[in-house]
DNA sequence: AGGGTGCAAAGTGTATACACTTGGCGCACC
DNA sequence: GGTGCGCCAAGTGTATACACTTTGCACCCT
């Protein structure tokens, strides 16, 4: 709230930027989705984003195509774009492909990290604090999805840490619709215990650490057994 | 149990009429290039495709933005579009990604499988060894990637096997880059071994074989040491 | 009065037109 | 004769125009 769109973009780079008009307006989407400010089943009109972009629906079409690929948001033939709903079968789906992959990332990690590394961790730790103490609830959220990100870059394999973004893009959709329980500083504290584990370069630990705390976060949305049907069956498609 | 037995060809891509024109340019583009028709490096023009496809470049943009996020083409600002030359380093992660992916889910697959499902997989391992017979070199290449799509939709997540999909699709580029030198037969052989590891029910063996079936795969592109970025930069056609 | 049919407004799907960037060739100048 | 500059062609980037689908509303029929 605080920090309303300042305008960090300075107006001289506007005719220039190439491939820059497409990916700005699919940032701010994206932006706007996981920031809770459009809500789930929400009607994107093509003309309508248009207009406050200043642009042709050209551009939109091209930003919404790439959104549609990242599944945050459902492209109907005639009926235009929504923001997802994911479903819980989706959501449990991809905090299981997650689990698969962040669990062995933890374990390789252990295998070769550097101390430096280790300290580019710590830096990122006390990012997510600060933003904690701060209760930038946006920054806070981003922060704890980027350490996953960083996790992966640790391996210096950028194709992994490309795919772990991508997840981390449909669990933030996911987690604002599940209404997630689970505390930001519980997150944090997990991030931790996690970086504790790597600094001794003990794999079982990081490992284990890392799925407890996916788990902790999946069992924290509310798409547990039947009220998750429930629920689901009430949201209008 | 749904009526799957024996499926003679049941690929999913026969979808047409509404989101089709766009698809059917983007799935042709991909048979080319995993077919070997369309080399790396070369360049697609856009009115050249739209007069090939009898439609308007606005739907071969459409198409090619898709291609360019599976990586498939490379897409720059004002120059066109280009079929990628994966780099060895991009090789090298994708495979990476698929031992730390397709490793945790062979064992997964061994704590619930079904005897149907082992059935499943016998009956596409006929089809391998079936096109591998007949020296069918496209339906061979589709198969043998197939079989690592078929064991992720064992574990009934979609999320996991559309994702390897992609990662398969990029082997495909990568693989053709790389001339591989190993055969058809021992990737179908190893593909049986682990099939028998999953029926004994063999988490550990099933594990182990699909990590050296990769690695078997990865050791035998030529993407070596150093002799690799030669052969890569006189590749251009 | 209720429900079905047809019309009209809105919105998407595709094509075409136009502006701008890039790259190559030739001409002039050194 | 070599090098640099400028014009021309080709191709991409974006906008706009037009056709078709969907949808809501009013009106008519039962």
């Amino acid at each position: 709230m605080s920090s309303r769109g300042s305008s960090d973009k300075p107006p001289v780079l506007t005719l220039a930027a190439p491939a820059g008009h497409t990916q700005r307006i699919a940032d701010a989407i994206t932006r706007a989705i996981v920031e809770r400010r459009l809500m789930p089943g929400t009607k994107l009109a093509e003309q309508q984003i248009a207009d406050l972009f200043k642009v042709s629906r050209t551009l939109v079409r091209q930003a919404l195509n790439q959104l549609s690929r990242d599944r945050l948001i459902t492209l109907e033939p005639a009926r235009g774009a929504h923001v997802a709903q994911p479903s819980v079968e989706e959501a449990r789906q991809v905090f299981a492909v997650r689990r698969m992959i962040e669990a062995q990332m933890a374990r390789e990690i252990c295998a070769g990290v550097t101390d430096a590394q280790v300290a580019q961790l710590r830096a990122h730790l006390a990012h997510e604090a600060d933003a904690v103490a701060r209760v930038d609830a946006a920054g806070r959220t981003r922060l704890l999805a980027d350490f996953h990100v960083v996790l992966a870059r640790l391996l210096g394999n950028e194709v992994l840490a490309q795919l772990l973004a991508d997840l981390l893009a449909r669990c933030s959709l996911i987690a604002l619709m599940y209404q997630s329980a689970h505390s930001a500083e519980h997150s944090a504290d997990e991030h931790v215990a996690i970086v504790d584990a790597i600094e001794r370069r003990d794999a079982r630990a990081a490992a284990r650490l890392m799925e407890s705390h996916l788990g902790n976060v999946e069992r924290n949305l509310q798409l547990h057994p039947r009220v998750g049907d429930l629920a689901q069956l009430l949201q209008p498609v």
